[in-house]
DNA sequence: CAGCATCCTCTGTGATACTG
DNA sequence: CAGTATCACAGAGGATGCTG
């Protein structure tokens, strides 16, 4: 679950952005989306594409993007398992805003990372 | 400090994009750099637009997006103290980035907070 | 294959009090 | 005014083992 960051009366202006930051922020989310908005991949192909991962973290992150309706998830009642995750609407429009984000590390992050 | 995410070996295309997420994330950062796009900003100026933060905390994120050089810390040695926050060269840059989040947020975030 | 259950660590955030 | 210093805690993130 994303944190919890402040109520709407703290926030004005600013709250929008930190409304989205919450639905992307999370350890892994970046990446999943980003995989995701190249194609619908099932558990173990996420996995691959995101070695490092364990699978409690990735099971965790699946389940908040689809609690926040970014993504869907859908379980194919065959053995073994087949699930698939794919991006919802919701989770295709932010496709732009993870750009942004992408574009402006490409540029200015190079040699600056944290 | 923001979380330190994966290294780049993990993240082939989404990485610029934690990188990104990494400098803006932090339970405030988003609102203070919103802020601080509109003017430059004392200690106290900047509290009492952000009512519910603590004193510790603005000054923890306001050393961390220093830090990343996103903004500029200048003090005047008068008594009493007076210091101002500013966006730097690469702060200001971020603008789209922020204005990206928070167009998406305005747009479906209205009844969708988490 | 795609998980769930446990246990554990760490750190982000907060409350409170004090200071040059 | 603009901080620093302590103390405390929830939950994010991780390691490991088991299962229908």
């Amino acid at each position: 679950m994303p944190r919890i960051r402040h109520k709407s009366f703290e926030c004005n202006a600013g709250c929008p952005v930190e409304g989205t930051l919450n639905l992307i922020d999370g350890k892994w989310k970046g990446v999943i989306l980003y995989h995701l908005f190249e194609k619908t991949l099932r558990f173990n192909e996420l996995r691959r594409r995101l070695p490092d991962i364990t699978q409690r973290m990735l099971t965790k992150q699946l389940r908040e993007l689809e609690k926040n309706n970014l993504i869907i998830r859908t379980v194919y009642p065959v053995i073994p398992p087949k699930v698939e995750y794919s991006l919802s609407e919701l989770g295709r429009s932010l496709e732009p805003v993870i750009a942004a984000l992408k574009t402006w590390g490409d540029r200015y992050l190079s040699s600056n990372e944290v």
